[in-house]
DNA sequence: GACATTTGACCACC
DNA sequence: GGTGGTCAAATGTC
């Protein structure tokens, strides 16, 4: 039944939505329908152990979380302009925020306020690794207090930048509400040749998409499924919409991205999962980006999963109990 | 010695 | 003038 009704879930979120556009519109409309489903498998669950309606109960918060942090960015990206420099900070981590001036390139004027392209994403700290790795080398070259924000942000450039002249730099600070997640600010794009510090899992060409690529690692150390207590033979969260999961897997698809994510073994032992994004065009990229974060951090805020006696009738393992712990 | 980090100061934007 | 972004010297690490 589960399964059903999960597959009935991913239905709704492909269905017709795969048009990349990156409408925050639709990627809400496709929310309220995983919630108002999810309500309705919890209902279904009734009878089924006391961990399946806890588990639902918080998959409908996390979706409405979710709505939350989508809405607030829309409004936020509109009224970013009108933004004093004081309140800078408040704006959505969610948004990139493309900017007219950005033909003087990055180092024209040192010291000058760079008024051009950037990109914003949340990442964790997940496993105390430092979210600054992200394939990339860089080198900080400065910090600062941030007015209104409890941490500092840091700066960093890459490592290339005077070998090289790669203009790739990046600003890191933790967030407010959870020391364990970063909101990093890329800007420019890596211009450099090197090998990734964390090589292996990416196999696109950084040249196709250079930020892409960085993000895209970033993700695929961020994102850790974890199915350690699973059955063998159950696939516990399958990031595709093209290849159906193995029988008894459930599909997770998010509706703007599906193509573009998969899961493959970080392990031969098959017990952890990562995530991966795909390379996409930069056209794609908001409307990517705001799902990336709502599944990132759901996998990021992830802490041990607790116990559980069986899963035979339960088939998402993403840590979603311990999400809001 | 090479490279990375820290930190105070400088500068431009708002 | 306040604030954020960057520089560069000092310091630390390998």
């Amino acid at each position: 039944m589960a399964t059903t009704e999960m597959e009935l879930v991913m239905g709704v979120v492909d269905g017709g939505s795969n048009n990349g556009g990156g409408s925050s519109g639709l990627v809400v409309t496709e929310l309220s329908h995983i919630k108002e489903l999810v309500r309705q498998l919890q209902v279904h669950l009734g009878g089924s152990p006391d961990l399946c309606k806890h588990l639902a109960s918080q998959i409908f918060s996390l979706t409405e979380r979710s709505i939350g942090l989508i809405t607030s960015s829309n409004l936020e990206y509109g009224a970013r302009r009108k933004r004093s420099a004081g309140d800078a900070d408040l704006a959505s981590p969610f948004s990139a925020t493309p900017t007219s001036d950005v033909t003087d390139g990055p180092f024209k004027n040192t010291k000058k306020r760079k008024v051009m392209e950037q990109r914003r994403q949340r990442v964790s700290s997940a496993g105390g690794e430092n979210p600054v790795d992200d394939g990339h080398s860089w080198r900080k070259y400065g910090q600062k207090e941030i007015l209104g924000a409890k941490h500092p942000r840091g700066y960093y450039r890459c490592t290339h930048r005077h070998s090289q002249g790669c203009p790739a730099t990046k600003q890191v600070q933790r967030t407010d509400e959870d020391p364990a997640l970063y909101d990093v600010i890329y800007h420019g794009e890596h211009t450099c040749v090197h090998k990734p510090a964390a090589a292996g899992q990416a196999t696109a060409p950084a040249e196709h998409n250079p930020d892409a690529h960085g993000h895209l690692q970033t993700l695929s150390a961020g994102l850790t499924v974890k199915t350690e207590g699973l059955p063998a033979a159950a696939t516990p969260l399958y990031l595709s919409a093209s290849t159906p999961p193995a029988s008894g897997g459930c599909q997770l698809a998010p509706s703007t991205a599906s193509e573009n994510w998969v899961v493959s073994p970080a392990t031969s032992d098959s017990n952890n999962h990562v995530a991966s994004y795909l390379p996409f065009d930069d056209a794609e990229w908001r409307g990517h980006a705001e799902l990336q974060e709502v599944v990132a951090a759901l996998v990021a805020a992830s802490a041990p999963p607790p116990a559980v006696d069986s899963f035979d009738d339960l088939l998402i393992d993403i840590d979603i109990a311990s999400f809001f712990a």
